[in-house]
DNA sequence: CGCCTACTTGAATTCATTCAAACGCCGTGG
DNA sequence: CCACGGCGTTTGAATGAATTCAAGTAGGCG
């Protein structure tokens, strides 16, 4: 019954479809005006390329704006001294690149793209900009934020409390959601192009541990592979095995208290 | 030569001192006037008490304010189904409880003394009211929710990428850092109030060999405990043990170009 | 004094790693 | 067309870091 819709479908909760994946993300938090809608799609815009593999940009060095990511996968890593490396969040389209921008010096980690991607560069004028004018994206942006931060902890939780394959079944289910936010999943398939080694790296495992736990659940018909796309044949079992509960990306969106307190402050720009 | 200087030293980057845990924070960000200062210890005034080991707010819960920790330690943490814990982060003076509060429907953690408490309530409306008419402590709280995303990074590498005395030095040498950052440490001693059993849920290891670990860190001279007091004898080796780099930390400060940004906004207000 | 909680230590077990080798796929170039 | 590498995946066997189980010690408190 899993195994392939036909058409591509929306995020359960309650969010319009959009074309661009910024906004659809940001609409699980609270409705957007047409107007914030426009202006959304004029930030996304502008356009820049990059290949596979490569560093947008690296520890050490200072952002200069802020990338959306529109196509493409991206991540947050971390070099070690040794030659390891840990990443710490896949970024998706949808996914900002760097708020910290504005604040830090320097950047603490890397990000670095998976796949060749698409972003849209914003800079920290537009943004600036932004933040005063338009309070109820600035304010989505800040749940989106707050969200990212959950995922973070949840990667803890993870790493500190889950065996290999809690582990590997809490990333998948994850990853099905956030893709299922952003209009990217077809049924309970997504694009995954990651390397045995990256998921490795991901959940502190090695690439050959992440093999044989797939090959378990290959075996045990709760996933499956083809040229990069992962479809969860059972996500039931799955998120059972992870102990997996969505909550926590907070995907039902606000409070009416707090949307009304966003419309006052949009209420009082208009005048 | 680290056993115990006479007087609480300052933080080493260049923040002046301060009575108030988290106004000496802040100064590490950017310098605060007077004025500033006063509104951040009117914001602390308000005092509330909770014993040691209670939940200040428990996972699903809606939280009605922020609050201020003034003294004693707290921790954020989650019950697994299992029966199991992991800490996700600890919260220390100067730390601010849960900024989630406005944007999220509900805890997806629980918020957990360690030791007896002492809080200062901050109402949403304080909060908000400050958001709008103190530019410089807003960016100065944001830049702090930065460096607690940070943190958060930086526990996944440890769990990832570390081994078990990687981990609980990366972790002294952390809390280390963060107490000098609200000057409570003195020299390269500080209080640590926690069991095995809490470091053993904060690093992903069992008790017992936590125990084995700062058993080897005692023998090794790395680390004195005395009645829940932490000395770090040899921070250099347990740096050097853990990799650790105090970077991502951002203790120092942001850039001029950011500082002068948020001073104009100041200056917008006073007019 | 007795109880509870935290700490300590030893021995057996296990989950994941490490080392090693082979396989399949794919793009390049002879 | 096939040979050649390179990369990612797959599988087996040996090793090891941390866990589990178990039992004993030490300290604080009613």
């Amino acid at each position: 019954m899993a195994c392939a819709a036909e058409h591509r479908d929306q995020p359960s909760a309650t969010p319009p479809p959009a074309g661009n994946p910024l906004t659809s993300k940001l609409l699980h938090f609270a409705p957007l005006s047409n107007s914030d809608r426009q202006h959304l799609d004029r930030l996304a815009a502008p356009e820049e390329r990059f290949p596979a593999s490569v560093d947008i940009i690296a520890e050490g060095m200072v952002p200069r704006s802020v990338f959306l990511l529109k196509e493409g996968m991206a991540m947050r890593y971390r070099n070690m001294p040794d030659g390891g490396r840990q990443i710490m969040t896949f970024l998706i389209p949808g996914d900002l690149c760097d708020m910290h921008v504005f604040l830090l010096k320097e950047m603490d980690h890397s990000i670095g793209t998976i796949t060749p991607v698409r972003v849209a560069p914003i800079s920290r004028e537009s943004l600036m900009d932004l933040f005063a004018s338009r309070p109820r994206i600035s304010a989505a942006l800040w749940w989106s934020s707050m969200q990212e931060e959950a995922m973070l902890r949840e990667r803890i939780v993870s790493l500190g409390r889950r065996d290999a394959r809690g582990r590997v079944a809490y990333l998948l289910c994850e990853l099905l959601w956030r893709h299922r936010a952003v209009g990217l999943t077809n049924g309970e398939v997504f694009r995954l192009p990651l390397t045995q080694t990256e998921l490795g790296d991901t959940l502190g495992l090695t690439p050959v541990h992440i093999n044989r736990v797939l090959k378990e659940f290959r075996q045990r018909s709760l996933i499956s592979m083809d040229r990069r796309m992962m479809s969860l044949l059972n996500v039931e079992e799955l998120q059972a095995l992870a102990g997996f509960n969505k909550d926590y990306l907070h995907l039902g969106g606000t409070s009416p208290e707090v949307t009304r307190y966003f419309d006052g402050l949009e209420a009082n720009l208009k005048r």
